[in-house]
RNA sequence: GGUGAGGUGGCAGAGCGGUUAUGCGUUCGCCUGCAAAGCGAAUCUAUAGGGGUUCGAAUCCCUUCCUCACCUCCA
């Protein structure tokens, strides 16, 4: 598959069989917000289809659970910084299993690799790479040559940008801390003094432990290109004199009226508020149906619209599952196959989550057109069944089953309506469907038969 | 000011030199005891403006305008 690399700026061609993935994660000081599940989705979601294809995963996600900000937050609350920053983990596995994304195969904490940090740190002093100030350990940027060209900057207009903080005790505007001196904590002991490390040096030194020198794909939001992955470059290949990954994925931002979700706009949503409204499905879709690059613009619409798209996903099943009509498979044998290779294909170019997604409704209208002309078999449900549920499992999306009694209990009750509607009791009728539904078991009427679906509880359908 | 990404029908969103992608919406119909869901048909001939290259441009080049992101913490 090709996925296009920042680094290089054109697409690159990722072939080999192990496919080693670093993303970064979050900085738990708050909730994660819809900005956060845009990325970790696409990822997700990248991740299920290298290993549908039968290649070998290894997936790092980090936490960053020591920094500033996590400190300043938890003073304000009165709590201890690792305590808040524990809390908000928790939170984000309660947020992330909610909706349906793979645990990675590590979520390496920064706190618990600190003799890793700090000995990363003290091969950059050694080579030269860095140096002790008053307030901290510094990278000197100066020494990389490179610096930039991930974010295509030129140094020069770095410093012209008058930005960045003036710090008296660095060497140069442009450095930045590896180390922060802090008596207080949360600290740790180092050669250099007590402290804390500085916000880039983490993923350097868990990325080089977990994934090695090279790994394949390093990613994350675009709003980390610079500093965050410019820094993390200057930290790896210092020391190990090669590119740290061969490729640089960037997800493009979630904005609200067209403008990027951030605290000082207070304009965030996040996950649990959102999930609450719309469960995992309909956010899942939300974030896949614009391709990952560009910025997408949260709203309720455009939810309200994906939960039109996920209904359809849902009666596709249930039809399927329920299947007995007559008729030929031949029509659906040709369309299953086109879907197939056009899902494939989107996804092998650049990962065209949006192309991909066309191609799986493709699929589900043509299953509820099939079914609603009453022409779909056992034969041609069990013809499509895998891909479908083979697509949903790359996507991430899950309809709701039911078990056997329950599906025994609504028979029943399907049953004793269908004999009252033929009295004409259709007062008494109806009040057996309000009960069905009331177990979000929605009917749908055939010209000679009753299906019926089990809906995903949604708040925000009316 | 610098750097990057963009501007496509009411909305979302592909295509990135050569059949009016597609979806949502809207309207009308079918189905139904009524609904719901689903289906069918119709609707919209769009490519920011202006130049140019070409037999042919949404797609390439120039130019103007606009938007967003990054340059400070950010997924």
């Amino acid at each position: 598959m090709r996925i296009y690399d920042t680094l290089g700026t054109k697409e690159k061609e990722i072939t080999s069989n192990l496919i080693r993935i670093y993303l970064c994660g979050v900085t738990v000081y708050d909730e994660s917000h819809i900005g956060h599940a845009r990325t970790i989705i696409i990822f997700d979601v990248l991740r299920r289809y290298l290993e549908s294809k039968g290649s070998h995963v290894k997936f790092v996600q980090n936490f960053t659970d020591v920094d500033d900000k996590i400190i300043n937050r938890a003073s304000t609350e009165g709590v201890h910084p690792l305590e808040l920053s524990k809390r908000y983990i928790d939170h984000y596995f309660e947020d992330f299993d909610s909706l349906n994304i793979m645990r990675a195969t590590e979520h390496p904490k920064a706190t618990e690799h600190m003799s890793e940090i700090i000995e990363l740190i003290q091969r950059l002093i050694d080579s030269g790479y860095a140096y002790i100030a008053l307030n901290g350990v510094y990278y000197s940027v100066s020494k990389f040559n490179e610096y930039g060209k991930l974010s295509k900057r030129k140094t020069e207009d770095l410093i012209a940008g008058a930005r960045i903080a003036v710090d008296e005790t660095k060497n140069d505007a442009l450095d930045f801390a590896l180390w922060k001196f802090s008596e207080t904590e949360p600290n740790w002991p180092s050669p250099w003094g007590k402290g804390r490390p500085g916000w880039h040096i983490e993923c350097s030194a868990m990325s080089l432990k977990y994934l090695g020198e090279d790994f394949e794909i390093h990613g994350g939001g675009r709003d980390l290109i610079f500093p965050h992955h410019e820094n993390e470059i200057a930290q790896t290949e210092a020391v190990t004199n090669k590119p740290l990954a061969k490729l640089w994925m960037h997800v493009g931002m979630v904005t609200i009226n067209g403008e990027k979700m951030s605290k000082s706009l207070g304009n965030i949503k996040s996950v649990r508020h959102v999930l609450a409204n719309w469960g995992p499905n309909v956010i899942r879709l939300f974030c896949i149906s614009g391709h990952y690059s560009k910025a997408i613009d949260y709203s309720e619409d455009l939810l309200k619209e994906n939960l039109v798209k996920w209904r359809q996903v849902e009666t596709a099943y249930y039809e399927m599952i329920m299947s007995e009509g007559q008729g030929s498979s031949k029509e659906m044998a040709q369309i299953l196959s086109e879907c197939n290779s056009e899902f494939d294909s989107a996804l092998e170019s650049d990962f065209n989550t949006s192309l991909a997604l066309n191609a799986f409704f493709k699929l589900v209208k043509a299953i509820n057109r099939i079914a609603a002309s009453d022409s779909m078999t056992k034969t041609i449900a069990d013809l499509v069944i895998s891909d479908f549920e083979r697509m949903c499992q790359i996507l991430g999306l899950q309809v709701q089953k039911v078990t056997e009694r329950q599906r025994f209990e609504i028979t029943e009750m399907i049953n004793q309506r269908e004999a009252l509607r033929s009295q004409k009791k259709f007062q008494e009728a109806d009040k057996i469907r309000d009960q069905i539904h009331a177990q979000n078991i929605v009917l749908l009427d055939h010209k000679n038969r009753t299906v019926w679906m089990k809906k995903e509880k949604i708040l925000a359908d009316p």
